[in-house]
DNA sequence: TAAACAATTGTGCAAATATTCAATTATCTT
DNA sequence: AAGATAATTGAATATTTGCACAATTGTTTA
């Protein structure tokens, strides 16, 4: 989920820059994605780059559950949903609420329910 | 990229399926995001889950270039550029047209775009 | 209070991934 | 044709990440 840290060290590649309008060139250096902001929206995107976590969301949308029901309806351990949870829990898509002895989870972040439609909807029409 | 496989291997969990009804839960289960389309969905979002990509497309939203220039305006070394627009070519994010001994990419799937514009909003509202 | 249960946590390992380096291919220029 | 340049590729390395396993915490029930 962290990813590569962006490359600041500046060992400068040596092709050069081409003839093709070099104000051109310059004036896109300042539309690039800033790399901070770049960094936060990998980690966004990469917590969805996981099959399971994909599958724990898809779940909840539906109904909150325990740790132990989502466990044996996804067929993993229930230490491993605890810590894909953890994550979902850290960068706010899921929230939580104790009864008892049991946890049960619900869709916080909304918001993803988007992406995560319109992605299946992409791979849908694509074949 | 390509993530964890999901688990078949049925270790199964030892915490009982609870009192709320069992047939709710039974129903849940057919509901479930499908293992193969999970996967190919998180192997969707794990592209777009790294800096340097993100980065890579945001330039290349606003105009097509070649390695050489993106490797410039990145601050990355051509070979890492090349590496990942690799990434991005087998998955037909980016298109490419050689125009003598340079290779211009442009933005093909502009679907993207708009994942990519969701999450920078969502990043931007959540302060 | 003891035993059972649900969930979390830390550690360690294996698989996946990004980048560097070196070698190679293809194209242009002289 | 020779040398320079742009890009790709493969191998090696370092980092990240998901999960198993074991230990622990907190809660319920007997």
């Amino acid at each position: 989920m962290k990813t590569s840290v962006i490359n600041s060290s500046n060992k400068l590649p040596k092709c050069q820059s081409h003839e093709s309008e070099p104000q051109e060139i310059a004036k896109l250096a300042r539309k690039i994605l800033n790399s901070d902001k770049a960094q936060r929206m990998a980690e966004f995107f990469s917590l969805l780059g996981d099959a399971n976590r994909l599958r724990i969301l898809s779940v909840l949308t539906h109904q909150g559950l325990c740790v132990c029901d989502l466990a044996n309806l996804l067929g993993m351990s229930e230490s491993a949903v605890s810590h894909q949870l953890r994550t979902l829990r850290t960068l706010r898509l899921v929230s939580y609420e104790k009864k008892g002895r049991r946890v049960y989870y619900y869709l916080q972040d909304h918001h993803v329910l988007e992406l995560y439609q319109s992605v299946a909807d992409h791979l849908d029409e694509t074949e």
